[in-house]
DNA sequence: TTCCAGCACTCGGTATCCTCGATTGCCAAC
DNA sequence: GTTGGCAATCGAGGATACCGAGTGCTGGAA
């Protein structure tokens, strides 16, 4: 369908309007690549490639610009598969390295570091809780009707959640509930909820249902860090695009669910309409699994202008992808 | 200096203004408002008022905008007093009856609420840990050379922190350590942590070490929620201006010490250049603190365009300060 | 003294028109 | 199949004119 000067041509479209956020026109072709033909012939083989819808003209006087199509011909076949540079090596190794403290502040600071690497927003996903098996439970009261369980899993997670206690729960069925909640669950995962046996005291069994309600809400929250809202304002020209793109990241389950699709798809790239959000149809995300153990334990992601730089993204997507989870994986 | 009928105007002018973002003529007052004078009358306080810095023509031909100093008159002098208004109080109502789980969740979620009711960007300060007791600590080991120290705090606050072991600490001295930290921690604030006496084993000894270090460091870090980046795209047409206060935004360092700087002022609102922060000279801040028992534990705050309605912006932060207060000081 | 109607003036916004230049599609020739 | 040439297209940008919202000022009335 396509012959070597058409891909070639298309090539260049691409990685020029990537470049320049221009139009490119024919002539433009014609000198500045390596295609030693004049620019009717390019013409001509551009004319070709709209009628195929790789490409398309905002009005007849003006050069060509891609369309998701042609973006995905260009990633499926025309980007040379593109190693991280040495800046970003060096970034991403010094920022694992200093990395510490918490499981969170480590995934959210992840976000940030994706941003100031790709000039995009950044989305990192965080492991869920489910696959984790538990090391350690425990139950710790703030106040006369106030008690929080903190929950240790494996991957390093930590979650914790206020627990309304009964008036007259003593300290002395607190900790029967916290010992018998330790003892049934740690060494389990979540799916282990359900079979708790009866402790025999009601106060007790009392505070190990509620803690066992609170856990599993809280393990439904996904843990999501966006980042980079302002290089959405970079990106694009109009302020109503800007608007739509920032109030749907703002939804966290619309983020969640868009990523996780795409991963889950198996592929690395949405281009534009692909990926179905519409408000977001300008855009395209770059997504990669954090892989621990074989274990898919999370994602991370960049999200940009259709016209994004998509070598470099993917190359660093994976790049920080895989040394995130080789940083959980020692952790 | 001012009569009451250039209050009465400067009022009038800052309203209009508010709602219609345009500027406002002096027609425009003498028709649609209970000033029963003509415009002519209108134009010479509003000229009064120029010279005075309160209002600043745009260009000749154009209406009035109210200039920082304006908005600052009308704010200490002439907002009245708003009460919070129905729905508002339900919603703020039924969020904090509803709340539940997670402190951090529900300081994240506080500032959702906030967005929600003053379509304005929204900052949570989270409670800082210094002030509260600790309640407890405890070690738990992950792998072979990794373990997570958790603290959970009297405010409900729970910190964790990855500690990096020695390859040979073994589990006993791990606990005998998780022991000794919280026979010495508990009951005391952030401030003990070097007074923690020497357990007698080398190894547990190091493994305090790290977890006073790593806890140390956590608790420096600030907790903060900022919410509602899309509403800044609405409420500026220039999408630099945008750009940039987003910028600012995510910069938590900036926004934390915008906010405490504010509240440690004693002040509830600043406007325009008032807060020194360069890049959001286009916009204002109303804050409050959130207080339990007499104990300032954070604050809440919106950030908007200087042109916010300040009397909802207001009621709304100081209403929902006082039932996060409250919901602290319960939880 | 205060207020106000009237009037000339200012100036940004919008529409109209024009030119310029980038780019195309097509065609005839190589 | 490729190319140079050429007319056609159309947006961007600049000049011009007009309109209208709004002002400042003045002289007279209350």
């Amino acid at each position: 369908m396509l012959d070597d000067r058409k891909t070639a041509i298309l090539r260049a479209v691409v990685q020029e309007y990537i470049a320049t956020a221009q139009p490119v026109g024919s002539s433009h072709i014609a000198n500045s690549t390596d295609i030693n033909v004049s620019s009717a012939t390019v013409r001509n083989d551009m004319a070709a490639l709209e009628q195929e819808g790789y490409l398309i003209q905002p009005h007849t006087s003006a050069g060509r610009v891609p369309t998701d199509l042609g973006y995905r011909f260009f990633v499926d076949h025309l980007a040379s598969p593109r190693q991280v540079d040495e800046a970003t090596t060096k970034t991403v190794g010094e920022f694992f390295d200093a990395a510490h403290g918490r499981l969170e502040e480590m995934l959210h600071h992840t976000s940030d570091l994706l941003t100031r690497l790709t000039n995009n927003a950044a989305v990192v996903l965080g492991p869920k809780a489910d696959a984790a098996t538990i090391r350690s439970v425990q139950l710790v009261r703030l106040s006369d009707s106030v008690a929080t369980a903190v929950f240790v899993f494996s991957n390093g997670g930590v979650e914790n959640e206020l627990i309304e206690l009964d008036e007259q729960t003593s300290d002395a069925a607190l900790s029967a509930a916290s010992v018998h909640l330790a003892s049934s669950l740690v060494g389990g995962t979540l799916a282990d909820l359900d079979d708790i046996p009866p402790t025999g005291s009601a106060t007790a069994d009392a505070v190990c249902h509620a803690v066992v309600e609170a856990i599993r809400a809280s393990a439904a929250d996904d843990h999501v860090y966006v980042g980079g809202a302002s290089t959405v304002a970079a990106s694009f020209e109009a302020v109503d695009v800007v608007r739509q793109v920032l109030h749907t990241l703002e939804q966290q389950f619309v983020v969640v669910s868009l990523v996780r699709d795409i991963v889950d798809r198996g592929m690395s790239v949405a281009i534009g309409v692909e990926h179905g959000v519409e408000p977001l149809s300008a855009c395209s995300v770059v997504v990669a699994p954090v892989v621990v153990d074989g274990e898919h334990l999370g994602s991370v992601g960049v999200l940009g202008p259709t016209r994004m730089n998509y070598p470099q993204a993917l190359a660093t997507v994976d790049f920080v992808s895989d040394r995130l989870g080789r940083r959980l994986g020692e952790g």
